[in-house]
DNA sequence: GGCCTATCTAGATAGATGTCGAATCAGTGG
DNA sequence: CCACTGATTCGACATCTATCTAGATAGGCC
């Protein structure tokens, strides 16, 4: 989870090395087209989803799906809840909005 | 390189497994703390860093900076020029404004 | 040309990661 | 209580990755 190096973007001052480790750590989990995939499922999808409806979206079996998201969870991209039989998935647009705020370029129109 | 998946944000509709595969590498390079960091300071200078600079802000060899800085270039996150002994890096704001976008929540304040 | 410095490439190695099948846990319904 | 289904955990294995040392390449300077 994300503690530290909360919202300034990348190009107003340099990370230090604490956070650093906690945001590469979210990073890390978009760095896969599975895990990419499964979440842009969830987000695009209304509210949230079900791991059988993302299981059936791959050609992996439930083992790996279930690693997956388990992944996307410790890095808080999103949060799971259990409804009877079925577990959900859902964004957590906390931190995918405070990862975007770190990519933005301020300086888009004056950097060139 | 990302050459497709242009710009629209997660929520609005799900990737495709090529888009994921393009995006993934993107995300996969930022997911090293260190590479974050380098990112970072290339970042937050003014326009350029040489790598002699970033090179003596790491408790790491030579050749690990250049690797890092390698998976940032493929990734096109950053680019390099060589001007006399040294070499500059700087950002490439069009792909972090790209995948900024990709993470953005439009529906921030709708969602809840 | 020859030397020095800055950077990159090559090869090696320890550790991390993605995937699977098998086993386990959780909940539903006979 | 038992069987069944959905989801997770466990253990194993092949692959990938971060790091190093040693060597190569590029440019400046005497």
């Amino acid at each position: 989870m994300i503690t530290q190096g909360c919202c300034a973007p990348l190009a107003a001052e340099a990370l230090t090395a604490d956070q650093a480790v906690d945001l590469a750590k979210a990073f890390k989990a978009l760095g896969d087209p599975v895990r990419l995939r499964l979440l842009s499922l969830i987000t695009s999808a209304e509210g949230e989803s079900c791991v059988c409806d993302l299981t059936a979206a791959f050609d992996l079996s439930g083992p790996t799906i279930s690693h997956h998201l388990k992944v996307l969870r410790e890095a808080g991209l999103v949060t799971s809840e259990r409804r009877g039989t079925w577990v959900y998935y859902r964004p957590r647009s906390e931190t995918l909005s405070q990862l975007s705020g770190l990519l933005a370029t301020p300086g888009l129109a004056s950097v060139s």
